[in-house]
DNA sequence: AACTATTTATAAGA
DNA sequence: TTCTTATAAATAGTT
């Protein structure tokens, strides 16, 4: 929504991605607010500027508060933390232990994913290890390249019968201005179909006739970016 | 942005509030992740049904978690609100909230592996999103690369530095060997320059890690004697 | 901060 | 529910 089209993607440019984070963020909010209202609903949004910026929004709707809010995510997102509410001190040892663990599991993870973002190579790692590092990379990348490539075949399959739609309502026009033609003056006709035939060419087809159309096929078209 | 313009208020009708819950609570998610992209900053957003529906959305950012959204939030709204640590730290509920933080992260961390590992990639993702995955893992590659090139290239330089050394020595005892002219002599000099070679194995010297350039270092070893 | 040309979201209808 | 379409709303680039 602006004067063109953009990426999803970090805006490099400090300044338009400052710009643009006071209006999206106001933007989000806003539609926050408004669901909150219409549908009746209790949510928050927190928005922190990654770097130490300080800038910030945030909002919470009435009737909840961000302890509630959590509560509730916790109790989606882990449903197995029902039943032991209030139990005895076998359980609290249970619990201790399990905390353990998840710690442990927890560290596990976040070291992985930093090697498998690159962010923190261990420095004492040995070539043998890096290669392999670089050959799970190489693998992940392959299945998200190929998943990409099926979508935008797709798209592109999606695209080809759109097209295919419009070539069939193009040769059924055709042959109604034939028709037409040969009630006026035959030879007029043929000529003007004869123009039509020779250029398949999709601009010179839309350019006059079917302005409605045009905006169908440009749409499609953007698709795959 | 619709047929008609919408007072912001509670929708009466029932089966209309629930279809603009959907929508608008995916278009708020979809404007979130936009956010979280275009300006990298840390998000999250909850929403729940006010009713006992169950219908709910949420939507937390890459590289933070709602943990450490909801510390920056008390940090930013009640700075002052310390000091009630130590009495019950450890009691029952308490580890009950720790735990469930630590599901949160736990499974967050996971989802964000498995995408970076191509082991899950969300089935809904957009060719743009895809695309973003891409970047991220090959930047991660080329660091991965980049490390095991600086740490191939540290290592070819100690060994080169050890032949140096072990060269100067080598023609310093020869030198030594000539003047002395005797046999005795030159036997036990030769048996010191033996021994100072030993180290020089290609085995000690690269750790084992370069299988594939222990050939190299042990032919040009054998240039010499 | 204001202005618009465009894109995007979505209300209503099928 | 999901898809379509007319229209309102958001906002990117500009001044």
């Amino acid at each position: 929504m602006g004067r063109g089209r953009v990426e999803i993607r970090r805006i490099a440019n400090d300044v338009s991605r400052r710009a643009t984070f006071g209006k999206r963020s106001a933007g989000l909010l806003k539609k926050a607010r408004e669901l909150a209202v219409l549908c009746d609903v209790d949510l928050g949004v927190l928005v922190f500027d990654g770097a130490g910026s300080g800038r910030h929004a945030h909002y919470c709707s009435p009737n909840t508060s961000w302890t509630e809010l959590i509560q509730r995510y916790d109790s989606i997102t882990n449903d197995q933390l029902q039943g032991n509410e209030g139990t005895n001190h076998h359980d609290h040892q249970q619990l201790l232990t399990d905390i353990a663990r998840l710690r442990r599991e927890h560290d596990h993870l976040e070291a992985t994913l930093q090697r498998h973002t690159g962010e923190d190579l261990p420095s004492g790692a040995t070539a043998a290890e890096l290669r392999d590092l670089e050959q799970r990379l190489e693998c992940a990348l392959d299945k998200v390249r190929e998943m990409k490539d099926k979508l935008m075949e797709e798209q592109l399959d999606e695209s080809h019968n759109r097209m295919h739609i419009l070539e069939e309502q193009n040769s059924f026009l055709r042959h109604m201005m034939s028709e037409e033609g040969r009630q006026r003056a035959a030879v007029e006709a043929s000529a003007v179909v004869a123009e039509l035939m020779a250029p398949i060419q999709p601009a010179t087809l839309f350019g006059g006739f079917f302005p409605e159309v045009e905006e169908e096929a440009v749409t499609s078209l953007r698709l795959w970016p």
